[in-house]
DNA sequence: TCATACATGTAATCCGTTACATGATTGT
DNA sequence: ACAATCATGTAACGGATTACATGTATGA
């Protein structure tokens, strides 16, 4: 369901075509809840049908402008406040790290350091976002920042991690 | 794919029947890939077809010992060395804050709140884990170890950023 | 004997990805 | 004229969840 919520949320921040909303998740939403241009087309229909938004305008190219309507916001807030039925955690990359007894120390070591590398690679990047946005005072802003920082910690903590496992994995080959 | 080695990997440390694999599952892999019984059958049975497995003994009511074959065990490693097709990250609870600006702040406050609360309470179950498990001297038990300090860190980070969000919060309503 | 654990499977449904398909408008 | 962008949709496939379905061995 959570797609749902989250092209229902993008447009309860402003309203917007299936195509701005695209974009939105394009750049904001990418690292938060990836959405395709087929997934995004059609949630946005079920959305229509079941009275959560409506189109307030259609403009050239068959452009259909969407607007949530209060039943919409509603049902965002509820979803929002009622946070029991969200889908399971799961990591491939962690998988690999749970499998790393069936390659050879030296194997496991370098995928780790891999890890290492690629969460530092993140990191920098997370840091652009953050220094080349237009963030603004806004509670949109707000919490966009905040969801950001989650991810600078998330990659940091990632790196040390990581680092952390080669320095034991060393440490257990002697 | 990655169920697909998830199963494999267990085998890989331990052969062992379709039935004793979910109890592992449920047990040390529950945080790292969830799966239902349904959904691990019918893949071991795909596995078996690929003959990434194999069945070495049928026992009473059916019971069907797999084993990991020598293809099985090079495409195991052949996934494990080569992590560039991950499924991309998905976070409902992330998504939520992104969409905190759509609640009163005395609501974004109190789900904020509410996250740190869970976080911390994760935390020390994964203490418990920790402070239970047999983890012996293996290769297996160093990293599920090493899994599991992942999710101990996670959690620790988050009940921190959550906290933290809670004071920008308080901060910003005055 | 009877509950519990062992043991495997199928069907329906939904979510997500990739690829295919179509067409209108705008700017150069 | 033509390329780029705008704009929406469908179909096929695979992954994941839930519910349904069936039967056997063991131990109290």
């Amino acid at each position: 369901m959570s797609l749902r919520y989250a092209a229902l949320g993008l447009l309860a921040q402003e309203p917007g075509s299936g195509y701005d909303l695209l974009k939105r998740f394009d750049v904001s939403m990418a690292n938060v809840w990836p959405a395709t241009q087929s997934q995004l087309y059609g949630e946005l229909n079920k959305l229509a049908n079941a009275g959560l938004i409506e189109v307030t305008d259609v403009g050239p190219r068959g452009r259909k402008e969407y607007r949530v309507t209060d039943a919409g916001r509603q049902d965002l807030l509820r979803w929002m406040t009622n946070p029991q039925d969200d889908p399971p955690y799961r990591s491939a990359e962690l998988l690999r790290v749970f499998l790393l007894s069936e390659m050879t120390s030296e194997q496991a070591r370098a995928y780790m350091v891999s890890v290492a590398e690629h969460a530092e690679a993140e990191l920098t990047r997370y840091e652009q976002v953050r220094d080349c946005m237009e963030w603004g005072d806004t509670d949109v802003g707000f919490y966009g920042r905040a969801a950001l920082e989650f991810g600078l910690r998330v990659e940091a903590m990632e790196a040390d991690w990581a680092r952390w496992v080669v320095k034991e994995i060393d440490r257990r080959s002697n």
